[in-house]
RNA sequence: CGGAGCGUGGCGCAGCCUGGUAGCGCACCUGGUUUGGGACCAGGGGGUCGGAGGUUCGAAUCCUCUCGCUCCGACCA
């Protein structure tokens, strides 16, 4: 991408009412702009990441045997009624009446609506165990809606739905899940620790929180120093192992792991002291274990083997990538701009011109972009005729993980000046090591991270 | 929903108390000189002060109502 031909509107001050770093940020490099009170546009930059975060999620949940649809954001009354939760959700959820006076609302969530999905079309054991997603606009009213898209109204989320026979398989749901976002959140570059949670208003006996670990996150969380030196299966892992996929889980929550919220000063005392951390977080991922909550109000049954009936048991799981996003940056950033985690950045590489005009300087430029684009990398290639302080701002803010800078000085020696966001580094290279440097770190990228 | 605060060119702010029809920095446009860490000079465009009503000869400034936004608290992917 020529950033002349993008639209990437940065702003050097934060306007006032953003007050933490990653709504900040986002203003300002120019990924989103409030609508409303809780509620964005997401500009090309902001759009792009937030696909990214989906894609991973999807790549992650598909693994795991999850089957994506796509449910509208606008519901029926009749089917919440039908749960009872029409009346119980409160002024959370977001009431509008057609042109029929139809009672309709905006989907906090999608349980009904699943459960009505799946009641219509199974009716046997056998197409047991199912798991549905999508990944969704959500809206929930929130009475104080703040941080930007870490709290807003209107969110993204990626909700998947777990139907099984019985609540043992049920059970084996739940680990898959469990295991399919230590993936996920590791390979979007991030400490994600798993938290036992509090099951809330959607009820239900087992329930676990994800959260990347920020300094400046909400949540305060306790936890086993050794939890965060646990390996994260890698993309081999074989979901229909059970056994093992039960394993993985039993070793993620056989530590101490805990919220403020669910935090027990007695269970903490008995960890040695030394493994006792304390940090903050922000909560990114929620998962439910809720068995028959849904199904038996709303009819869904399958015939089992023994020939009879037996209301689904079910789980549900929750990933914001709107959240993600923010999370992402509260987790990198520096005083200079954000700072993208290598596995997921809105490009891989931004390319600066310090002296557009110049022909030798633009015509290297131009070969390096088409070399790299036509090695799969993506470029965002400065362009303009700014100043080469603007344009290092620039790049540093939006946090790309490489800026190659190219100017008359360094290439009169066939050089061009190789940086590193995360750590700084920098070196001069001529083109050929500059393309080898790059092609060794995405390959070592895909090993680490890919799909 | 309880408490606090803020709305003045795109962004950040001053002016308001002590009414006299709007100013600063950045950004933007034109020309020139510049060009490796947010250049300089000259010229220029853009707001009628969130909205409505009122007081007054006169309102960004005072009064009333209203809308929006933010922060603290209770709640949440």
């Amino acid at each position: 991408m020529y950033l002349s031909k993008y639209f990437l509107p940065v702003l050097k001050e934060a306007p006032r009412e953003a007050e933490i770093v990653s709504h900040q940020l986002m203003l300002r490099a120019g990924m989103i702009k409030q609508q409303s009170a809780g509620i964005y546009s997401w500009l090309p930059l902001g759009l792009k990441m937030l696909r990214k975060v989906e894609q991973v999620i999807r790549e992650e949940q598909n693994r795991a045997g999850a089957v994506e649809v796509l449910m509208p954001t606008i519901q029926s009354a009749d089917l919440w009624r039908e749960s009872g939760r029409y009346d119980d959700y409160g002024k959370e959820m977001l009431r509008i009446q057609d042109r029929h006076e139809r009672d309709m609302l905006f989907g906090p969530t999608n349980e009904e609506m699943i459960t009505d999905i799946f009641r219509s079309y199974v009716r046997s054991y056998k197409d047991l165990p199912l798991n549905l997603y999508h990944i969704q606009w959500k809206f929930r009213d929130e009475v104080r809606p703040r941080f930007g898209v870490m709290r807003g109204r209107e969110f993204f989320m990626k909700d998947a739905y777990s139907f099984d026979l019985d609540e043992p398989s049920s059970r084996a749901a739940y680990y898959r899940m469990f295991v399919s976002y230590l993936r996920t959140f590791d390979r979007l570059g991030v400490t994600a620790v798993p938290m036992r949670a509090d099951t809330g208003p959607i009820g239900g006996d087992l329930s676990h929180e994800f959260l990347i670990l920020a300094d400046t996150g909400e949540s305060e969380v306790f936890c086993h120093g050794d939890t965060m030196k646990l390996p994260v299966p890698d993309r081999n892992i074989d979901y229909s192992d059970d056994a093992a996929i039960e394993g993985i889980f039993k070793d993620w929550t056989s530590n101490y792991a805990r919220t403020d919220e669910m935090h027990d000063e007695n269970l903490w005392n008995e960890v040695a002291e030394g493994d006792r951390m304390n940090a903050r977080g922000i909560e990114v991922g929620h998962i439910f274990h809720f068995g028959t909550k849904y199904s038996e109000p709303m009819g869904a049954k399958v015939t089992g083997p023994d020939g009879k009936d037996h209301d689904v048991y079910m789980g549900s799981y929750g990933i914001g990538p709107s959240r993600v996003v923010a999370a992402l940056i509260e987790a990198g950033h520096d005083e200079n701009g954000i700072i993208w985690p290598d596995s997921i950045a809105p490009f891989d590489v931004g390319l600066i011109n310090l002296r557009v005009g110049d022909e030798a300087v633009d015509t290297a430029c131009v070969d390096l972009y088409n070399q790299l684009t036509n090695a799969g990398f993506d470029v965002l290639y400065d362009d303009t005729d700014g100043r080469a302080g603007g344009k290092f701002a620039l790049a540093d803010l939006i946090g790309l993980p490489w800026q190659l800078i190219i100017g008359p000085r360094g290439l009169k020696n066939g050089e061009i000046e190789v940086k590193h966001r995360a750590t700084g580094e920098r070196e001069n290279l001529t083109m050929e090591a500059t393309m080898n440097k790059l092609t060794a770190w995405q390959k070592d990228v895909n090993e680490r991270f890919g799909g």
